[in-house]
DNA sequence: CTGGGGAAGGGGCCC
DNA sequence: CGGGCCCCTTCCCCA
């Protein structure tokens, strides 16, 4: 479904390069602090390293250990150490249920230049390394005296930090549908709409909580496909759903089963095989 | 069982 | 503060 229904004129430092989809995530990026090349491996990937990666001259706990005066990320078993509500409960419940976190650091908190994805690597590698389950590898705000949990994207965890918002505000705003909570009335309201669905459609009254996925589900009944791939011209109503097949123009498996190392190219297709029961070859 | 497309959900960021 | 747009992710279905 369309994310961006509305062709804009991006600002530039947000011009995606569509073109450069499939092979920016395999080229190699640069560490701030040692200048070595650094892997733009995603999540997935990185978790799961394979024998046959090439040597890194500065690996994430490297870049971890002389950048940062970073995030602080715990699974759930490391919080549990600390008093509040169970933050695997969290990590069930909420919108992460399942989820990979994934938002890649803005450039505006991320003053080291680090990759994008880097400190979501770190928070999985950890999380996984704790031996916690895959999809409990949720980041968790653990600031002394914060005793909230609340799960966070990757880019979230200096935004989260910085102004502390819930700590000096003391504020939460609580959905009244369900039990959410959020920091700033805006979100809420945002999340509200999750429940409200304001936006139904014309054609067959389907609802949705926002104009875009309203105006997304329309194209489902005009036939409008505005993403056009540059490599086989096949054209797709969403952008992600673009993006996706980008990949396939892309040999790269970027998905690899730590069982039997069978890899995929999307990340659902190794859930799902890991949900069907990995069984290794002989 | 795997690969891929289509559709949709939801939080974050910018203006 | 709200709208628009971003991104990632998930689910479903079909070949």
């Amino acid at each position: 479904m369309p994310r961006s229904f509305l062709v804009k004129t991006h600002s530039s430092h947000r011009v995606p390069n569509y073109g450069q989809l499939e092979t920016q995530r395999e080229t190699s990026g640069s560490c701030s602090a040692c200048s070595g090349p650094v892997p733009l491996a995603p999540p997935d990937k990185a978790s799961a390293s394979t024998p046959s990666d090439a040597p890194q001259p500065c690996d994430l706990p490297s870049v971890v250990t002389h950048a940062l005066p970073l995030p602080t990320f715990l699974c759930h078993e490391e919080a549990q150490g600390v008093s509040g509500p169970d933050p695997l409960e969290v990590s069930q419940a909420g919108p992460w249920a399942g989820r990979a976190p994934s938002t890649p650091l803005r450039d505006s908190l991320n003053p080291l230049n680090l990759p994008a994805r880097w400190p979501l690597v770190l928070g999985t590698d950890r999380a996984l390394a704790l031996g916690c389950p895959r999809g409990a590898e949720r980041a968790h705000c653990a600031l002394g005296g914060c005793h909230c949990h609340k799960p966070f994207h990757a880019g979230a965890p200096a935004r989260h930090q910085q102004p502390h918002h819930h700590l000096q505000a003391q504020r939460c705003f609580t959905c009244r549908y369900c039990d959410k909570e959020y920091g700033s009335l805006g979100a809420l309201k945002m999340h509200t709409r999750t429940h409200t669905l304001p936006c139904p459609c014309a054609v067959c009254g389907k609802a949705f909580s926002r104009p875009w996925l309203l105006q997304g589900h329309i194209r489902t009944h005009t036939g409008e496909k505005p993403y056009t791939c540059p490599h086989c011209s096949r054209a797709f109503a969403d952008r992600s759903n673009l993006r996706a097949h980008l990949h396939t123009h892309s040999d790269a498996k970027r998905y690899q089963c730590k069982g039997c190392s069978k890899a995929f190219s999307r990340a659902a297709l190794l859930a799902r095989h890991e949900d069907s029961g990995c069984r290794p070859g002989p």
